[in-house]
Formats: C-alpha cells, sequence, structure tokens
DNA sequence: AATCGGTGTTCAATCTACTGAACAATACCC
DNA sequence: GGGTATTGTTCAGTAGATTGAACACCGATT
C-alpha cells in the first residue's frame, strides 16, 4: 500500500500537495479547538510537531492574511474567519428561508427552533430562531456537537447509507455522554435510527440537557450536491406535550420538504 | 530598493515565508468575494495568477482542510469556515454580555441592536439583538460595510489618530455611496468625526438606507489588545424622535462602558 | 462529424521553501 | 545574582513543492 518513497508520514495524515497549507488548516483547527483560544508558537510547534521555524513561518504568513492575530506572544483566531464563515453561511439561501418561514407558521413561530448541518461525526448549528425569548439556548451558531447527543444529529445519520453508519460507528464503540439519558453505545443509535426511518423523524428526550427534549427532521437533499440539512425544535420536558410534539413535527417536515425544493 | 535576486513579485503582495499559505488565503478570499461563492480551477487560477497545476494541489490542500468543498465542476468556501468563525466569536465575551444587556435594558430591549468590529477601513457585523421583528434587518452576522455608510463605522473611525484617518480617507478621496444621503468625500467624513468627537455618538440620517436612521456608539478599549468594537441602534425615520434617541444612546453608552471594563 | 475553446490532470526538472542546529533574549527559580 | 529552562529568531544546505508544457477530456460551434 504505502509507497517506498514515500517514507515521510507522521504527525499530521499522509502526505498532501501543498503541505504548508494542510499544516496552516492545523493550525487554525488546534487554535479553535484550545479552551482559551491562544497558544504560543512553541505551543503550537509542539501540538503539531512542526520545527518552531517552520511554524513561526505559518504563523506569519497566517498574520498577513488576517487569519490569525497576534496578542502579545500568543496567537488566536483572526477576524477573517468570522467573514469567511459568514459568506458561507450567506450563499446557502435555506437560512433565509428557515427564517421566513418560522416566523409565520403557526406553532413553530412560537417556538426556538434551529437549522443545523451535518459534518462528519458532528452538527453544526447555522442558524436559530426564537419564538419566545423565554427558554433561550446557551448554544450558539456555528457550535458544534456529536450526532448521538441531538436530535438533529439522528435525523441526519439516519439519511446515510447503513455501511456509512457501520464505519462512523463500529458495534462496541462508546459514545459520549452529557446526561444520563445520552445514548452510551454504537447499538443503542442504531437501533434508535431504525425507528427514525419508520417514524420520518427523531426524538431527543433529555439526552444532552436535563429538563429539554428535540424533536428533529432531515432536510431531503435535493441532489448530489449540497450538505446534508436537518431541522430541530427544543421545549421544556415540563410543558411537552404529544399533541404539541405532532403538530410541531407536522410543520417541521412542511419546512424540510420546502426546502429540500429548489423552487421554494 | 528591490533587491536583484527577488525577480518573483507579480499578481499577490511581496514575498512571503509561507507563499502557498499566502496564496491559499487569496483563494478563501476570492470565493467570498465572488457573487455566486463558485469558481472553477481556471478561474481562480486566472484571477489570481496561479499557475493551474499549483492551484489544483492548493485546491487539493483546502479540500482535504474542509476549507472548501467541491461542487460539481467548482469550488465553494467549506463548513469549517463557520466552525472556525463561530470559534473566534465565542472567545469574544462582549458578544455574551451584550445579548444579556440588551434584554434587560429599558429602552433598547425593544429595538434593533448591533455590536460591530472595525476591521480596516471596513466594519463587520458580530452579533444582532432583535427587540421587534417588525424591522427586521436584512444584513447578517458577519456582513462587512465600509465604515462611511454606518453610524457604527464613523463611530469607530472617529477613535482612531488623526495621522490613521489621513491615511485611510486622504483629502479629496471619493466615498462608496448607497443613497442620496451618502457621505461623498473624505472632507465630509472628516467634518462629521470631529462632530462625533464632541458629541460621544455618531448619528446616521437615511445614509445607507431610505427611511431608516442609526445611532452609534464605540467601546472604549480596555488596554492595547483586542479588536475596537461598536454598538449601533437602528430605527425607522418615520418614528424616530429625538427624546427616544437620547434615551437610547444613554442605554448604549452605559452598555459600552459596561463592555469597556473587563469585570463587566 | 470534426473542429475548437475550454476544462482539469499528469510528470520530470528546477528553483525554493523547509529544516535543524546554533543563536539571542527573555522569564524563572533556587 | 547566576544559573536554568524557556522563548522566538537567524541562516545555509537540501529535500521537495512548484512549475509549464503536454496530455486527455468534455461541450459547444461551424
Amino acid at each position: 500500500m504505502a509507497d517506498s518513497r514515500t517514507t515521510r508520514s507522521e504527525g499530521l495524515g499522509a502526505s498532501s500537495p501543498a503541505p504548508a497549507v494542510t499544516r496552516a488548516a492545523a493550525v487554525l483547527e488546534a487554535l479553535a479547538d484550545s479552551p482559551s483560544g491562544r497558544l504560543t508558537l512553541s505551543d503550537l510547534s509542539r501540538e503539531l510537531g512542526i520545527p518552531k521555524s517552520s511554524t513561526s513561518n505559518l504563523l506569519l504568513a497566517l498574520e498577513e492574511a488576517r487569519l490569525i492575530t497576534r496578542q502579545g506572544a500568543d496567537f488566536a483566531l483572526g477576524r477573517k474567519l468570522v467573514e469567511l464563515g459568514a459568506a458561507y453561511l450567506s450563499r446557502l439561501d435555506e437560512v433565509q428561508e428557515f427564517y421566513k418561514y418560522c416566523e409565520q407558521a403557526p406553532t413553530l413561530s412560537g417556538e426556538t427552533v434551529r437549522i443545523a448541518m451535518l459534518d462528519g461525526d458532528h452538527v453544526i448549528y447555522l442558524a436559530r430562531y426564537e419564538g419566545h425569548p423565554a427558554v433561550r439556548l446557551t448554544s450558539n451558531i456555528g457550535d458544534k456537537m456529536p450526532v448521538s447527543l441531538c436530535s438533529v444529529g439522528k435525523a441526519l445519520v439516519a439519511q446515510l447509507h447503513d455501511h456509512d453508519i457501520e464505519a462512523m460507528f463500529p458495534d462496541g464503540m462508546e459514545l459520549p455522554t452529557m446526561t444520563a439519558n445520552s445514548l452510551r453505545t454504537a447499538e443503542q443509535l442504531k437501533a434508535q435510527i431504525a425507528t427514525i426511518r419508520k417514524q420520518g423523524f427523531a426524538f431527543e428526550d433529555e439526552e444532552s440537557t436535563v429538563g429539554v427534549v428535540c424533536l428533529a427532521v432531515p432536510v431531503p437533499t435535493h441532489g448530489a450536491h449540497g450538505p446534508s440539512l436537518g431541522l430541530s425544535v427544543t421545549a421544556l420536558k415540563a410543558t411537552y406535550s404529544e399533541e404539541q410534539g405532532a403538530l410541531m413535527v407536522k410543520e417541521l417536515k412542511e419546512l424540510a420538504r420546502s426546502l429540500g425544493n429548489p423552487m421554494g
């Protein structure tokens, strides 16, 4: 498999056609994942296994591009990333339509609704509509969440092919947990996926936050391109009823159908 | 000046310590600036003056890092950028505090308030609080705006040193315009800046959108690091009154003061 | 059909960006 | 205060990324 000439392979994945770019991306990711969001040259060099001198060069170039900023001794993500992220979102017509629909929907207009996107084995929240600010979520746009811990995540993986699911969650795999109700094993997740496929929506019962339930549906992908999107409603378990849930699922599905059709 | 050995210098700025990174950043920017958000390899190669084969390598590396996505024949910005942008914003405690304050402020809680950041000669909107969804702004988080066209922009440049302002807006410079009321020359802008410095807030009278007025104040920068932030309220000219404006400015200033103090 | 303008991909030679060790400059601690 | 362990920067040699021409491909035109 491995070519005998390609001896260079350590730390970062296999050789890239433009290693400097791959490494620069790794720098950005390291900064994003760092708790404080600030790392020094040496930190990065050590963590990523890149020689100091090379790291220095990368940082200089990244700073010039405003993708990172110098803050005294250490480095942090730069403002240009906000711009680029926003540029990405502004191209997603679905987000605009999402807002419009939520505002005029009979039931959803009063709820907290979110639109999310599958990204590997995580979910990214793209936009949030807040009907009644009484139940304000602490999560923000752009936040990541493991798929097994939220209804949107489960709704989205349920759409994947079985062999992809198997690759992502092999039998016996332990899942990250946040509450006592969180799914703990890949088997549990796959059992739920079967149910989700039958019902056409996913349910989350205090699996990420105690006292909170979620409903989610996938947006049918219209064609090959584009990421898979999902919609979710969040409600307090205390005030949640099955009848209300049925209404919300109905509206979520309607919105999903309309988002799936390029015509709107 | 130019070293005889450094003959390579065309298209992109001077030589960089890691050219591949600089070029990759240029690719991202080109995609963000492109109206459709989608460009082909040849498009990028031509536009940026990078050989096709090199561009291909860059794109492959960027794709592997999920910073861009392949969409059939052409390329678009990738989801990782949303993540990175969000990571940047999540580190700005100011945004969290901004939301909290708006919710409980007597006057502002009913208005459309935004927090923005100076980025060169533009302003980037970081977050938006919407008190009454009746007047929903079309602008999104992350959007850019020339400083001369919005109140926050003017409030933020007013904080800069005179020589920086002079460098950014030399006498005789023509400014971009969007309505009949937009400032047209650097002189007009500098005259307003003098007023803004006296009053401590900036006013915008239908300069970017007909029928809409804005008020803005700068957030005092607490120390050397960190970007300069600004706050603005948007109102309909039809329903705007000077008394209401005075109240809003008072609350904006209070919020700005609290954001400026690291203690909250 | 056959041509043409366009796309993206391949490959070996060259020029250059990366490396690593030695350097200076700072913070730390006994 | 001197020693120690950091930090980031410098520099010349080499490993290797970049290059451009030639390639194969597709979809329009004529």
